[in-house]
DNA sequence: CCGGGCCGGGGAAGGGCTTTCTCTGCGGTA
DNA sequence: TACCGCAGAGAAAGCCCTTCCCCGGCCCGG
């Protein structure tokens, strides 16, 4: 590789010249010795070396931030909103994915500092794990003390800068939106219990419902991973364990397209014998069959919102901005049916399906 | 941040010694001596400068991939690839969204090689673009000459290592299928004409029309952006165009789901008036309604073997690997009805739907 | 008893860049 | 004419780490 110095000699100048050339320093450098460092540079195809640049520059410039998955919309859409602001502000973004591995979080928080980014910013859900949730406080904690920036989305471990979609409320909201279609047998396709998304979500479920005196049984809670198969697989158990249901709660909207594809499958109507609920508002929610109804979060907003709270120098106190929810109604919920809506498979006759 | 020397003033002893101890180098160090090393890191929160480690160690570990946009699940499962064999050999990997701007492509190239990457790989389709080809070819070549690997996933345009789905043959196949059904009025929601995906896909559709004598004649192929708004846009204006058409083909999956949704809007019965058929087979092609027939591609091998290429030490002859498509057929394509299928949204009486 | 070889450890030279400080030479002012 | 100041260029000191090379002990063999 062609380094600064080639260039310098090339041009018959001094790297300390050449380097105030490339840079764009302050300092004049006259017009005959810019172009001939330039020409110069044009010839060699120099590219500086990024990380003798960091290393020898005081100000760091690159941002950091942890994701479960990339690939995961909601994950994708909240990247988009970090992305843009931090482009705007002329900052590198390094994405990381966790795959919902907290061993991999701990080590992407230490190769991020190594890497001597200004900010490190966590994206979804904490764990609820004590041990490791103090060890990330720790290497947090650490790297805040030697000038680091932290925000987080979603993770209420962090005492500092974050980001709150407010899910406990999306959860009344859902709670509150099947009441009022007459469902009383709700089943919940959940997440990772392990996860505090998911037991936010579903604490607002819980608290909706019991303000109208339901309860929401253990067996109709039925946890899985977070994604479309996961859906599959706790949709299934939830309808075989209780034929009963009128309406399933996916906690997110790729679960709730696995209860979809489960319930086509099956041959049950949406919505009119069940309907399905979903949560997050991710773009392919409108598309599916019925297009889903479910509880927007401003997802592209809480990147941003999480990119501007990193990026600022930052207060005294930690400021916390919490991001409303909002159901958005479409095709996959209705009222709850007068009569079973559901036959198990096994039963061939019967019942008018209304 | 605590360098290394202060890890070595705090165990008394040389940055050598300690920075053998955290490397493990194969030089031997006294059990005391490392032990000290090993406290002194802890009570430091010590964690070794990135980029002064690459700039001290000689070679490179990293390596760069750029793709249109990661979020895009095209790109995201070719992504996945990429990284399994990352992964397994030990390097990171750089993501980088270039957003179809062959521009900042080329940006990404100079920062890549900024990075020292040992590897540069370029997935996505190329631009029919004379003067951006020229340019990146020279950036690419300039690269390699100093020992850096590239290989490219889908681009004719680089002589080198590259992996290759058969959009043509692909293309072929749609055409062959949409035949046999009976189909002979095609539509065509095509991507950007100056990719040379798209470009490949519909000669090989062309290919195929032809070798039955049928034409695909211009005004049946509505170029739009590559995703879900452009699929409904492309569909608009070709259903507007030509009422009669009973099958559409889609460039990707995409576009293809936004066809389903135009339709949807139309109230055009799929695909009992209107087939519709789509190109990737990406994950959610199966969860949409109707669920998508389309052109597979074998995406995550694609990137996982993109990446073997790319670390390969490389022979001297450039390795291309052509991986198949195959239909995968689904519940969007059916026989061609017998009557003319669309009526134009302001007609209202008239011939049966049969 | 002395010299050679080996082992554990440190000194110091980079690696490529930025930036401060220094130096030169010029123009302007008294 | 003498001096001051400044613009423009270069020398060199880091930034933090790795690793080559060397050095001092020790053990062993001659």
């Amino acid at each position: 590789m062609a380094t600064l110095s080639d260039v310098a000699r090339r041009a018959g100048v001094s790297p300390a010249t050449a380097s105030r050339v490339i840079n764009g320093s302050s300092k004049p450098v006259t017009e005959e010795l810019r172009e001939r460092v330039l020409r110069a540079v044009a010839e060699l195809q120099y590219v500086p070396n990024a990380h003798a640049q960091l290393l020898a520059r005081s100000h760091r410039v690159a941002v950091g931030v942890i994701v479960h998955d990339v690939s995961d919309p909601y994950f994708a859409e909240i990247t988009r909103g970090l992305q843009r602001v931090a482009t705007d502000q002329g900052r590198l973004l390094t994405i990381c994915n966790s795959y919902r591995d907290p061993d991999r979080e701990l080590e992407y928080v230490e190769l991020l500092r190594g890497q001597q980014v200004a900010a490190i910013i966590l994206a979804g859900s904490g764990y609820h794990d004590a041990t490791f949730t103090r060890l990330l406080n720790e290497k947090l904690a650490a790297y805040e003390a030697t000038g680091g920036r932290v925000a987080v989305i979603g993770r209420h471990e962090h005492s500092g800068d974050a980001v709150m979609p407010d899910n406990r409320a999306g959860g009344r909201l859902v709670g509150a939106e099947l009441y009022e279609l007459g469902h009383r047998a709700i089943g919940v396709v959940a997440g990772p219990a392990v996860l505090t998304t998911t037991t936010d979500r579903l604490t607002g479920l819980r608290e909706s419902l019991a303000a109208h005196g339901l309860s929401l049984p253990e067996h109709r809670v039925r946890h899985a991973e977070f994604d479309r198969d996961g859906g599959v697989a706790a949709t299934a158990a939830l309808l075989d364990a209780d034929p009963g249901l009128t309406a399933i709660v996916a906690l997110n909207d790729s679960m709730a397209i696995g209860a979809l594809a489960l319930l086509r499958s099956r041959s049950v109507a949406v919505p009119r014998q069940v309907s399905v609920i979903g949560f997050d508002d991710m773009p392919i929610a409108r598309d599916v069959t019925p297009a889903l109804t479910t509880v927007r979060l401003p997802l592209v907003e809480m990147g941003a919102r999480a990119m501007s709270l990193a990026l600022d120098p930052g207060a005294a106190a930690p400021r916390v901005e919490v991001l409303p929810a909002e159901v958005v109604r479409r095709d996959s919920t209705g009222p709850a049916p007068e009569v079973a809506p559901v036959r198990p498979r096994a039963a061939g006759s019967g019942a008018s399906a209304g």
